[in-house]
This record gives structure tokens, C-alpha cells and sequence, in this order.
DNA sequence: AATGCGTGGAC
DNA sequence: TGTCCAAGCAT
């Protein structure tokens, strides 16, 4: 059976791969490792569909991984707002920066596992797909499609060990990188989280978990926990008028939530608890609404004020921002929603 | 091992 | 509306 579902896999997806930009077209020779790892970067729990644009405006701006080791971090961070999980732009810089200092991408998986960024899965997948290598690449599409190929019934994350031995057993020595985006294109077309269109797929004679009537329940997976809600505070402090209007704007810690990002000061809110509605400048306050969005992992309310004074002097970090400039900034997208609050509402 | 970390779309 | 999900990684 493994040969079988290998070289089943390998000539539906010769028939059916998706047209990708990031992918070599049909006949080219391997594709960029560059693009191949900007890619699975930017590709982190993240649709095709979200990550289209960011990757012609890096590869246009960043043609080459040297060009991205050079280039400056707040440049980098502003060009990955909005795509979220911005840990990934910190690490991509370093990574860059220390790939352009080996003269080159490493060619194997442990060595590639070493760049800040690179898990198991992008290690596997960037040494299968640019380099040609023989690697097991799991990620939740081959998790998915692996569960219900083998039956797997046990819950994730429990299963992964099992998964991925599954996994191992079906991997081809040739096209290994292939047979990766096989299984995705599999997992994100036919194979998907809410259906299974058994019908269509390329496996389906040699798929335990249709021959057992419930493929659509595999893989099982533990409940989520429910997310609290926060309340808190960002303050719109400004000066000048019209076309030299300017805003206040800090840049946040290297880590945590939101980390690198600019940012409108805010009142410390976070997961674990609501903000102080302490001010970070005196002065009276004029409400402009609120701002509602969804993190991973809490909801916030947050009130969005404007300082009423003409002439507030912020202490600390920051630089004041051009506020018709404002959309070039690199806020992420909470801040973002809270800038377009206030200038909405004054227009 | 469990948790922290964004965002937008589908249903 | 809420809930789940999308090419995971770091700690």
C-alpha cells in the first residue's frame, strides 16, 4: 500500500497541483529556496488567499534573502502588518541575516532547523520541496489526511507520534517535496476540515477511515478552552492641523503581543487582564468609540480616546506620525481599526 | 506539555 | 451571533 498511495498521490497531483506563485511552474527546475521559505513562513496558520499579497510586496521589495538581511527591522515589521503572528517577522530578519552570512540556505533539515523561525515543519518542507530531499512533512493538512487515511482515532495532540510515523511510512525516497504539497493541495481542496469528498480523491480506495463510514470525524480534537474578554484604552494624542496633523505613535516591546509593532500608547491591557485607563499624559479626554477584535486567544473591547489639548508632550519612546500618512505606519490591524476610528470620525 | 501568539473567512 | 479553521514556532 505504500508505494500505491504514493504513486496515486503523485500522479493526481501532477494532473491537479495548484498554481501557486510561490511554487516552480510545471517543468521549471526546483523552485528559490528563498521564496520556498518565505513562503512557509508567511504559510504559519495562515490561507494562500491572506498571504498572496505579502508575498509579491516582500518578493518585489526583497527579491533575494541578501536584500532582506539588509534591510532595516521597522521596514520589515511595517510590511508584515496586518498578517499577524509578528514573531515571524522578527525571526525572518535574523534568519535572513544569518543565511546571507553563510553565503547561502543550509541543504539539510538539522541544519535548517537551527534559523530562528524554522520548526519541524518548514525544516522538512524547505529540504523536501527546494533542495530535493527525502523529509516527513507534517503539517495540519497532513495530520488531517494521514488521521483519515489510517483510521487514527486518538485525539491531538496525543496522536502526533502516531501521525507522523504514518506519515514516514508513506513518504516516496523520490519527490518527496512533491508528495508534501501533494498531501496539502489534497488536505486544502478535497480532503478538508469540514468535508471530505471522498468521491473525488485520489486515495480513496486505500482510506481506512472511509472504509469505516466517518472520515469527516478524524481527526479527533480536544475542546478549546473558552477565551475571556479584556477591556482597554489606546490614546490618540496629535498635534498640528489639517495637512500637518501628526500622532503619537510607540513601538512595542520585542516580545509578547504585538511585539516591534508601532503602536498607539495604550493602558496595558493584555490576556491576563484588563487595562488601568491610566492616561500616559494629563489632560481631558474625548471618547471616539470603541474598537471589538479577536486575538488568538482573549477578545478586547478597547476604548479608543483623543487627547483635547493642543499641546501634549508625551514622554518616552515614539515619533510623531503624519496622520494622511497614517495607513503607512504598520500598525497591526487593532490599532489600525482604532486609527481609522478617529480619522472617520473627524473627516 | 501546555500556552502564547493575529487575522480574516466560512458556515 | 459564535465557532472553527488556515503550509506552526518558541518557550
Amino acid at each position: 500500500m505504500t508505494a500505491t498511495v504514493s504513486s496515486k498521490l503523485l500522479d493526481w497531483y501532477d494532473g491537479h497541483a495548484r498554481s501557486l506563485p510561490w511554487r516552480a511552474r510545471p517543468g521549471e527546475a526546483a523552485p528559490d529556496p528563498y521564496r520556498v521559505w518565505l513562503s512557509e513562513v508567511m504559510l504559519q496558520q495562515t490561507t494562500t488567499a491572506a498571504v498572496a499579497p505579502y508575498f509579491a510586496k516582500f518578493t518585489e521589495t526583497w527579491p533575494t534573502v541578501e536584500a532582506l538581511a539588509a534591510a532595516a527591522d521597522e521596514d520589515v515589521m511595517a510590511a508584515w502588518a496586518g498578517l499577524g503572528y509578528y514573531s515571524r517577522a522578527r525571526n525572518l530578519v535574523k534568519a535572513a541575516r544569518a543565511v546571507a552570512e553563510m553565503g547561502g540556505f543550509p541543504e539539510t533539515e538539522a541544519e535548517l532547523r537551527k534559523l530562528p523561525g524554522l520548526g519541524e515543519y518548514i525544516a522538512a518542507a524547505v529540504a523536501a520541496i527546494a533542495f530535493g530531499q527525502r523529509a516527513v512533512v507534517v503539517d495540519a493538512n497532513v495530520e488531517r489526511v494521514v488521521a483519515r487515511l489510517f483510521a487514527i482515532r486518538d485525539p491531538l495532540p496525543g496522536a502526533r507520534k502516531a501521525i507522523r510515523a504514518a506519515a514516514d511510512g508513506i513518504t516516496p525516497d523520490e519527490r518527496a517535496g512533491d508528495f508534501a504539497q501533494a498531501m496539502m493541495d489534497l488536505g486544502a481542496t478535497i480532503c478538508t476540515a469540514r468535508d471530505a469528498k471522498c468521491l473525488l480523491c485520489p486515495l480513496m480506495d486505500e482510506c481506512k477511515g472511509r472504509a469505516e463510514g466517518d472520515p469527516v470525524a478524524l481527526p479527533v480534537k480536544a475542546k478549546k478552552k473558552a477565551k475571556p474578554s479584556r477591556t482597554g484604552t489606546a490614546f490618540w494624542i496629535q498635534r498640528g492641523e489639517g495637512d500637518t496633523r501628526e500622532v503619537w505613535l510607540v513601538k512595542r516591546p520585542g516580545k509578547g503581543m504585538l511585539g516591534g509593532m508601532r503602536a498607539l500608547p495604550d493602558d496595558g491591557w493584555s490576556s491576563r487582564g484588563d487595562g488601568s485607563e491610566d492616561a500616559p499624559v494629563p489632560g481631558a479626554w474625548k471618547a471616539a468609540g470603541v474598537v471589538r477584535h479577536g486575538f488568538t486567544h482573549f477578545d478586547l473591547e478597547m476604548g479608543v480616546v483623543i487627547h483635547a489639548g493642543e499641546n501634549a508632550k508625551p514622554v518616552g519612546e515614539g515619533e510623531w506620525w503624519p496622520v494622511d500618512r497614517i495607513e503607512d505606519a504598520g500598525l497591526p490591524t487593532l490599532f489600525a481599526k482604532a486609527a481609522r476610528l478617529v480619522v472617520a470620525d473627524r473627516e
